[in-house]
DNA sequence: ATTAGTTCTAGAATATTATTCTAGAATCAT
DNA sequence: ATGATTCTAGAATAATATTCTAGAACTAAT
């Protein structure tokens, strides 16, 4: 968990930046990001408000360096995953499985987004989070359009391909983290990434 | 909109009541949760902190008012849908299309809701939201179970059901609501309600 | 090694916001 | 008509976020 942060904060002269970033997550995952407050933060990381504020500005930056961070870390695992494959079916499986084997690894992170979504979506780093989710989905719906020209994919509004690939496995995730089903995503993964595939392609 | 917040709070006496209740929701939509104060909405509604703190207790329980209300409104459509249809694949079509219509028409309380889920999840209105959810796929799953048995839907794990079935429609929801696609949930159901049976059933 | 510049730490002071409290007005049931 | 209940109001208080100032630690260049 130390390591998701290094790769943002690289260096020994930012181990305490990471530090309170680890800290808060604990905080905001115990506690829930209302009832979290800064002084709960400053205490549990034993820094100080002058610190925190220095290093982040405000509560909302705290929460969007840590939401980037674990967007970041997840990428990080999908695209290569993505690129091992070499048909469209796979690359969908590499995506589905690798992003539900990430949610069950890293439950707190994972919780943490579902909650924090709204929130970074609405403050000013929403051009951030924007351009981190074009790029992500860009190289796939190409991909799956060279599908749609061998006849492999069906033909379906552009705008519904991400939805339809993620949708349902991202349901998933957010009822585990909320204990609401029992089993972990990854165990279900390929039922989830054979019901993306069925949703979008033209034959089994 | 004012007959969203009539199921719940009915008659004349209650009139002020939703009239806060509508003045917040609009509130919320324009400013986010976080930014909208308690005194925002006092000034939007004309009335007074002592009113709005003797209707809801406090800013979660007006937020978690709209938000149990806005479920009802939905659930009272799905419901009579979904028990017009006469076999599985008509009741997933019922249950997705209501949805999308739903989300279509009333996209201020869509908004709302996924802004507020994860707050209303871990505020102690989880109660009322766990039994209403409950209910909500309950007798949708005993459905299916009938489905199984002869044959049409594949026997999954009981628990991925729900995923499978709302969550490609449910993201695409969100997407709309955030301006990430153009094209009305609405005039996507019928894609979103063939692929959510293809997920599921054994044959087309 | 010294020094100028930069980043980091600290916590008191301030500003913002949520919530409580008390009292009176309106409504209701008998 | 009257006692009980619900509703309205806003000042007072409490909780929380944020700003500000000053000094310590570190970095790079001489």
């Amino acid at each position: 968990m130390e390591s998701v942060f290094e790769r943002v904060e690289p260096g020994a002269r930012k181990a305490n930046k990471r530090h309170i970033l680890n800290c808060a997550l604990a905080c905001f995952d115990e506690l829930g990001l209302e009832a979290t407050t800064v002084d709960t933060i400053r205490q549990r990381s034993n820094s100080s408000i002058g610190t925190i504020y220095h290093h982040f500005g405000n509560k909302e930056g705290l929460v969007a360096a840590i939401y980037l961070a674990a967007l970041d870390d997840q990428q990080a695992l999908i695209t290569p995953a993505m690129e091992l494959a070499d048909d469209p079916k796979g690359a969908i499986a590499a995506l589905i499985k690798t992003y539900m084997d990430w949610v069950s690894q890293q439950p707190r992170l994972a919780r943490f987004m579902f909650q924090a979504r709204s929130l970074v979506a609405s403050s000013h780093f929403k051009g951030e989070l924007d351009a981190r989710n074009k790029q992500r989905y860009g190289s796939l719906l190409n991909y799956l359009a060279e599908g749609v020209k061998k006849g492999e994919i069906r033909s379906l509004p552009r705008e519904t391909y991400a939805s339809l690939l993620i949708g349902q496995s991202e349901n998933y995730c957010r009822a585990w983290l909320g204990g609401r089903v029992k089993g972990t995503p990854a165990e279900h993964a390929e039922i989830f990434a054979e019901a993306a595939w069925r949703s979008v392609a033209c034959s089994p």
